[in-house]
RNA sequence: GUGACCGUAGCUCAAUGGUAGAGUCCCAGAUUGUGAUUCUGGUUGUUGCGGGUUCGAGCCCCGUCGGUCACCCCA
């Protein structure tokens, strides 16, 4: 291994280029979606006092923080999640705004956990949030939305579906059952394991709760009808033609203590994979946060991007479309070829009218054999070549994918361009 | 936090306990005005780190750090 000095952190990414073209690429897809529906962007500090997560998620999140005391003696955490920050500004400033917002915002996380297979230390998170409407019309935009953004990735019904359940379906269950409601979160982490541990083993565990696997999977099959809470979500999303992405799923509960009524993951029709996305209906969070002055329902959605990175490499639809992408973010319109060092001031001149016509253009910054200087606009991407040599101010134009060479002069460059191209690249 | 597997050139990987290599990438040249291929040359390593066993360790042993995966957790 080299020098720790030239190594990242365990857990955090070196963005190159290519890299750096990837995020922005889900990051597109995430902002376009969110301004198609009416969402407008916000963003929050990255560093908050680490009592506000002990306030939303007591305690023990502490040891999952990156967290610090600063020089001001406070103790503070970078953000593990934006939920909270939001909470915090909307309690603080929700006067300001006409309800319902519809808020999103991108940014990144850092939890202390040890990295693996979709999970990192430092990740990009995107939250969209609508607060101070408590129609399940709320919980459909959300979850629609996700679906755009999704498809707007390249998945289809076929990649990927949203898992949909209700935590009042469960509450009703606690009461029917005669369980102690004190027990609820308790018994909702069993019925999160639903699906991965073995019937003997929820059996038991449901036992000692106060029911058996038996009563629980027999719930599960009354509460998969569509007649429930969930009905008016369903027919929501059926209305907008997004009823193939759509399963009602009780099994579905969040490990969040915090949701109120709707929740729901987006999964990977692929087996084995992990949540790529989650939300649901939290009622009840701003109040906690702000002891009770601001009390607003609201409901989320969080997509990160790492899974979704992960899931994107192995679809072959949305792998396809990032590649086109970042071929677009690379190329160049044209490249400028210096063939005589006694015409670079023409050739910076021809660069800077190129550009301020708001084509990409680039050239070698240092003398060059002409050979060079084609290998450079090749690997660059660009898709001509100038060149500015002795017979200025006639210039040779060369389309490099067609390898074909016209005659033109200075004056008459940038209709040549055009002419060669269609029409430039679009702008960065 | 627990466990398994893995750490050799920038990257992908070889090397029976006996002189550390190949491909690729990168740089330069063949090529003093045209990209691919090809050819030639070149740079690159305390074999992750630290101990131990051995005449001798990339290889065996212990520790440690890191990577990957699974568990736990997953806001």
């Amino acid at each position: 291994m080299a020098a720790p000095a030239l190594v990242s952190l365990p857990g955090f990414r070196d963005l190159t280029p290519r890299d750096c073209a990837r995020r922005n690429h889900v990051f597109a897809a995430w902002r376009a979606a969110a301004g198609r529906s009416g969402f407008a962007e916000w963003e929050g500090p990255t560093l908050e006092s680490t009592d506000l997560y002990r306030k939303k998620s007591g305690e023990e999140i502490v040891g999952q923080l990156f967290h610090f005391v600063d020089k001001g003696e406070r103790e503070v955490a970078l953000r593990p999640e934006l939920t909270p920050t939001l909470a915090r500004v909307v309690a603080a400033r929700h006067r300001d705004f006409k309800k319902p917002l519809k808020w999103f915002q991108i940014g990144s996380c850092f939890r202390y956990e040890a990295p693996q297979k979709g999970r990192l230390r430092e990740f990009y998170q995107w939250n969209a949030d609508i607060i101070g409407e408590e129609s399940s019309a709320a919980d459909a935009e959300l979850i629609a939305l996700g679906i755009d953004a999704l498809r707007a990735l390249g998945f289809s019904a076929d990649d990927v579906a949203v898992r949909l359940s209700d935590r009042r379906i469960w509450n009703r269950f606690v009461d029917a059952a005669g369980l102690d409601p004190a027990q609820t979160t308790a018994f909702l982490q069993v019925i999160d394991k639903w699906e991965r541990e073995k019937p003997e083993a929820l059996d038991a565990k449901l036992r000692a709760l106060g029911t058996t696997q038996e009563a629980v999977a027999g719930f599960m099959a009354t509460a998969r009808a569509a007649d429930g809470p969930l009905a008016p979500v369903v027919a929501d999303l059926d209305a907008r033609g997004l009823g193939d992405f759509v399963r009602i799923d009780p099994g579905i509960v969040r490990g969040l203590a915090y949701y109120t009524g709707t929740v729901f993951e987006f999964f990977s029709l692929r087996p084995g994979a992990r949540a790529i996305a989650g939300g649901g209906r939290y009622d009840q969070l701003i109040g906690t946060l702000s002891d009770g002055a601001v009390v607003l329902p609201a409901v989320g959605l969080g997509m990160g991007d790492v899974v979704l990175g992960n899931l994107i490499d192995e679809t072959p639809g949305p792998r396809e479309r990032m590649e086109a992408a970042l071929a677009e973010v690379g190329a160049l319109d044209a490249w400028v070829v210096v063939a005589e060092e006694a015409r670079r001031a023409d050739a910076l001149r021809l660069v800077q009218s190129l550009r301020e016509g708001g084509r990409r253009v680039d050239f070698s910054l240092a003398a060059a054999k002409v050979g060079k200087q084609f290998q450079a606009a090749e690997a660059a991407g660009a898709r001509t070549a100038v060149v500015v040599g002795s017979e200025w101010p006639a210039l040779k134009v060369k389309h490099l994918a067609r390898r074909e060479e016209v005659t033109t002069d200075a004056a008459a460059l940038a209709a040549t361009l055009d002419a060669l191209l269609g029409a430039p690249l679009s702008r960065p």
